[in-house]
RNA sequence: GCGCGGUUAGCUCAGUUGGUAGAGCAAUCGCUUUACACGCGAAAGGUCGGGGGUUCGAGCCCCUCACCGCGCACCA
């Protein structure tokens, strides 16, 4: 026998050494499958993108999450003969890794002004290159079977071209335009955020009422009060009947007399405090619609910095929250403080990243318009696009109930900010001179042209994702992908594997992305998964150092438990806890298998197989039950129901294949009856499970099939054939 | 306010088209049985959140209530 089987089995010391064999056999890469014969050159094709993780950090066990699932959907498909393709990549997370890079300079003592954006730009860069070093070392001893000669990162050379490209015909097309509207300012990372971004905190805050003019007014934010010059009231509202629209009268304000005047629109709540309000349309965004509505004037109250513009006289140039107090103080000196009540609750709006306090200002910034109809798209809209391959089945979202989820997003939908103010991301492709205004792939010739200081919402580039990296350039002239292209063959993916959290900021903006540029869908599956929290439920945060290293849960247990752990009973779009004795208890099933196959081997060495076969009743049964197993699982793995195939085969192979039928075997070799046949059976049925194991628990099967006394043309199992034969639909005589 | 989940054994969760409730972990009892004590065997544990309905039959379908979680909108 092996003499690796003697001793007791050791994850740690055969994982790398494993993973080393497939990388070296070329075979994570389709073409090198059908180069060595693996994979016929026209079998049907099987392709998944990486999520790719920020380039910020390490991989925490959510990423170990998501590549378990994947790549046991990868080796799957890589088993049933497919050309199947992993693509892995890295993120380069603009706002993240700006705000990042921001606050490790700034421990250093330095500010991002003071070393400008060169500079600060090679820190990122260097920092960047690092993480993406970590990522990668990680993903490999999670086992992943990435195809790493095409690995890509959202801001290489090949990526940025594509986002330019798709920038310059988005433009042409008239999508992208640049236009004063109102946006989510985040004053302390320095920039504007999209609505996707913004995270809100209930506080409990004091709401004012004061007095304006003959009526009271309520406002929890006293300091952008200063130019309110419009009274707003329901039509209907009987309370103010003597009040006409455009009515004009003079109100004792904040610093001295304003002329109000009067507007009735049926936004207004009459329940609402006193029915009647005022607005400040640079700061607020439902004022702001108001204000387009009726033509209002709209005034700047506070700046970039929070600080209080001379508008407000005396307050000018205090922080919004300094002076906030002092406002109120003035107006119950003038005698207009009607009540505080001090147990409001108050929706407050931050910035996902830097958790700064958003202020709504009106900003000069570029947007991607999605209710414009598109001519070279049947005159459909963004919104359209998106919406219909769900609608139509064209997409599948699992689980189901997502759909309407996304549905309720897409009718929600908003203009699309995509300018950043922050220095590290794709920078905008647009040059001014004078007047003039220049979009395009490359800078302009002649001298003079300056590119726009702005960067790209990290998502644009997230949103080409799926055909950036698949052989940009793309035949732009034709809007075709070129001949023989990996976009041609693995263009749409099979299977975008997410979490739910993302589902808006990243599912919904490939499709707009794909659909607009190629008339594409990007994937057929959406198969989201849920947040992974610690064992009390709470989620993995920084602030409560909850985090935990999978590589030191690798170093322990062995990738291949946790792995099992990750996939075990965790359905589509289910959250879960991290629990290290579900780990532990699927360490003990790698134990388990290791010492099966030992009595496996030990018992059927120097015996061949392929002479009799003939097995006894009740072992045809057993063989039977486990072709059974196979139809079922093949048929659930198709479903990707890989939480129930995998909880099948660990209660099969432990409760069925040890408990009974090695334990039988034992009985016929002891009294020396039918033993060829329960050698046999051995045999079969642990090559089988082998297989169907494989794609869970990549490691220990690989190790235990190099021992395997089997045919001499045996492949590395990574490659071997899936026990069930898809032509006849019934599973494959071993 | 609109919408979506969840509530099943002490804990974590499965439960496919409705047909006498399942797994893992934990807890109990007994086992050095020659692959494995990271083991083996045995037993125990649930009126499937409450109420109502459809059905010969409901954890599963319908209505309703409660609690927990989430998304979106409003928030003057």
């Amino acid at each position: 026998m092996d003499e690796r089987l003697l001793k007791p089995y050791d994850p740690k010391e055969i994982e790398d050494k494993i993973y080393k064999l497939w990388e070296e056999s070329g075979f994570f890469n389709p073409d090198i499958c059908i180069e060595k014969g693996i994979i016929k050159k026209d079998a049907p094709k099987f392709s998944i993108v990486l999520p790719p993780p920020n380039a910020t950090g390490v991989l925490h066990l959510g990423h170990v999450l998501e590549d378990s699932m994947q790549d046991t959907m990868i080796r799957y498909h890589r088993m049933r003969g497919e050309k199947t393709l992993w693509l892995p990549g890295t993120d380069h997370a603009a706002i993240a890794t700006d705000s990042k890079i921001t606050k490790i300079l700034e421990k250093e003592g330095l500010k991002k002004k003071d070393i400008g954006r060169e500079k600060f730009l090679e820190r990122v860069n260097t920092f960047v290159a690092d993480s993406r070093k970590t990522i990668v070392s990680q993903l490999r001893k999670v086992g992943a079977s990435l195809d790493w000669s095409r690995e890509a990162f959202t801001f290489d050379e090949k990526r940025n071209l594509a986002v330019r490209t798709v920038f310059k015909k988005m433009y042409d097309d008239g999508l992208i335009y640049r236009g004063h509207r109102i946006v989510n300012w985040d004053p302390k990372g320095q920039t504007v955020i999209s609505d996707d971004e913004l995270v809100y905190e209930e506080k409990k805050s004091k709401f004012y009422t004061f007095k304006y003019g003959p009526f009271e007014i309520g406002t929890a934010r006293p300091e952008t009060k200063f130019g309110d010059k419009y009274v707003v009231m329901h039509p209907k509202d009987e309370r103010y009947s003597k009040w006409k629209h455009g009515d004009k009268l003079t109100v004792e304000w904040i610093n001295g007399p304003i002329e109000a005047t009067i507007i009735k629109d049926e936004i207004i709540d009459m329940e609402f405090g006193t029915g009647v309000m005022t607005i400040t349309p640079w700061h607020s965004h439902e004022d702001f619609v108001l204000a387009e509505k009726y033509k209002l004037d709209k005034e700047q109250i506070i700046d970039k910095y929070s600080k209080l513009l001379p508008i407000a006289g005396e307050f000018a140039g205090m922080k919004i929250l300094d002076a906030r107090e002092k406002i109120v103080e003035k107006l119950k000196t003038k005698g207009l403080l009607v009540s505080i009540d001090e147990n409001y609750i108050n929706r407050i709006a931050t910035a996902e990243r830097t958790g700064g306090i958003i202020e709504p200002q009106i900003m000069l910034q570029w947007f991607i318009d999605v209710n414009k109809k598109i001519s070279s798209r049947g005159n459909k809209t963004l919104k359209e696009l998106m919406l219909e391959p769900v609608r139509d089945n064209k997409i599948n979202i699992l689980p189901d109930h997502f759909e309407k989820v996304y549905f309720n997003w897409i009718e929600n939908l908003r203009d699309w900010c995509i300018s950043r103010q922050i220095w590290y991301g794709h920078r905008i492709p647009v040059w001014y001179k004078n007047k003039e205004v220049y979009c395009g792939i490359e800078t302009p010739e002649g001298e003079g042209w300056i590119q726009d200081e702005d960067t790209l919402d990290t998502w644009f580039s997230s949103g080409l994702w799926t055909f950036s990296t698949l052989g940009w350039p793309f035949d732009y002239a034709h809007g075709k992908p070129k001949k023989g292209s990996d976009l041609e063959t693995y263009h749409p993916t099979s299977v975008i594997n997410p979490g739910y959290e993302i589902l808006f900021f990243w599912v919904a903006r490939m499709i707009l992305m794909s659909q607009y540029l190629i008339g594409e869908i990007p994937f057929k599956v959406v198969y989201l998964h849920g947040i992974l929290r610690d064992a009390k439920g709470q989620k993995f945060s920084k602030s409560l150092g909850n985090g935990i290293d999978p590589i030191e849960v690798i170093n322990e247990y062995g990738a291949d438990a946790l792995r099992m752990s990750m996939i075990v009973g965790i359905g589509p779009g289910a959250d879960s806890k991290f629990d290290i004795q579900k780990v532990k208890a699927y360490s003990k099933f790698t134990n388990k298998i290791w010492n099966a196959a030992r009595f496996v081997l030990e018992n059927t060495k120097d015996f061949d197989s392929t002479k009799e076969t003939e097995l006894d009743e009740e072992d045809k049964k057993s063989e039977k039950e486990l072709q059974n197993l196979i139809t079922e699982i093949t048929k659930e793995m198709d479903e990707y129901k890989f939480y129930i195939v995998a909880e099948k085969l660990y209660h099969y192979f432990w409760h069925t294949f040890a408990d009974i039928i090695i334990e039988r075997s034992k009985k016929k070799i002891l009294e020396n009856k039918n033993t060829i046949s329960a050698r046999v059976l051995l045999l079969s049925q642990l090559t089988t499970l082998l297989k169907a194991l494989h794609p869970f628990i990549p490691f220990i099967t690989e190790e235990i099939w190099s021992m395997m006394p089997l045919q001499k043309d045996k492949k590395l199992l990574l490659v071997e054939k899936w026990p069930f034969d898809f032509a006849q639909g019934k599973p494959n005589d071993n």
